[in-house]
DNA sequence: TAATAAAGTTAGGCTAATCTAACATAAAAA
DNA sequence: TTTTTATGTTAGATTAGCCTAACTTTATTA
């Protein structure tokens, strides 16, 4: 059984994999994220690797071992699945749901987790639009992609914007697109990257500078199989 | 900001409180309930005497403030809620939602708390037929009387049985009596104690020996009010 | 009422998770 | 390639919550 503190910090190793697009984490960085003093990282490094969870040798880096990362995502998948729940049941808002949620995911009861998955009909993105990881352990890609990153032929999800200036948001109505929206990437211009999409069975026309301020997710691609961050391998 | 354990301390002594029918703790007593030895909880009296929450004399006996009251009976109410909420609304049985919702009371969010309550339709009983204490700290009295506590004229809803052995539930299941029935008790024989009771419209006689396996709740008394262990002044 | 038992307290120690301050190593820059 | 800076480590201390063992006070009972 690991502590409240033990679930954090490799809940935190797998948030700086996932954000460095790279399996190495650094001691200051991790302590970084966690508000706490490298000294104090490396306290808990000791005892990480004492039970196998983590592997790291003196001045090297830090890498979650086959076993800490599937802990890991046992509570990204928890605190995901926790932030839905407070958002679509409760009525929370996108800023309101991580605090409680940092609570909530350390609860244990493999049952209640069952039984909250279900409740919310198996999501596979939270309110934030980030990937809920499966009870397998299976994570859909998102890197916070835009829509500029899309593949031509490839599909995609709007999960927000980036730019919330009202002369932005007013374009983006009338191109007809909304949160949640499917948008298929048509073709993209060589010379100065003009996108054509279709939203709705409607065909537009849009800049780059456009696309770059709509965040997607790529729904079909599982993280370690077909995708990098750059990059979405998808075969629809 | 009140710790996990200091919680626990406070709301173990309102439930010694409530068994007990009286104010006054023992450090023995609650050394007990919680699982620790009575020096533990000896240092635990000085942290909780100097945030006031907790009154107590040395070699004396323990009794909360107003204040420790007030929050040990919002983690009763957490508590309850979350107990109300998993056998509800995720299938869980009575004897799995303690554990859980032992861990669920200490979730810091008024607002989550507000808007379970709201979830649930404002319960004023969980599962175990235990009185929900509502937003403003009341509490409705229930201290595990049976249908034979139950004054003439009066009505209680039926929340469990003592006895399980089958002979009996077949009696209360003849009777018409189920979880949750509404009972009202329109007369008592004065040399047997034997009882007429009124259950969906139906009249029935059951002996004192039924009346003491039968667990009831009165719903209509607020505790440090009307209400006694033993016996419940209603004016209905 | 004196002896015994029960209840409560104190002192000293342990572990987990944190800190500061000083030190060691690796990486970057001059 | 040497110096400087950034990164990582160690030692020693602190706090919360727990323990055991020895002691003190209160309650019980013979």
């Amino acid at each position: 059984m690991l502590s409240y503190t033990e679930e954090n910090y490799l809940k935190a190793l797998l948030r700086i994999t996932f954000e460095n697009g790279s399996e190495q984490v650094g001691t200051n960085e991790l302590a970084n994220v966690l508000v706490v003093k490298p000294a104090t990282v490396n306290d808990m490094l000791k005892k990480l690797k004492e039970k196998e969870l983590v592997e790291y040798k003196k001045y090297g880096k830090i890498t979650l071992t086959a076993n800490g990362r599937k802990n890991a995502i046992e509570v990204l998948r928890k605190h995901r699945l926790w932030e839905t729940f407070l958002y679509e049941k409760f009525d929370f808002t996108w800023d309101e749901v991580h605090e409680v949620a940092e609570q909530l995911e350390h609860i244990q009861s493999g049952k209640l987790i069952d039984k909250l998955d279900k409740f919310l009909d198996y999501p596979q993105f939270d309110p934030h639009g980030d990937p809920i990881p499966n009870k397998k352990g299976e994570i859909k890609v998102n890197f916070k992609k835009t829509l500029s990153d899309v593949e031509v032929g490839n599909s995609c999800r709007m999960v927000a914007v980036k730019d919330n200036s009202s002369s932005f948001l007013q374009y983006v109505v009338k191109v007809g697109l909304g949160i949640n929206n499917e948008i298929k990437v048509l073709s993209k211009q060589e010379y100065d990257a003009l996108l054509v999409i279709e939203v709705n069975g409607v065909k537009s026309s849009v800049s780059q500078k456009f696309a770059e301020n709509i965040f997607v997710v790529c729904q079909n691609c599982i993280i370690g199989k077909t995708c990098s961050k750059t990059k979405c391998e998808i075969e629809k």
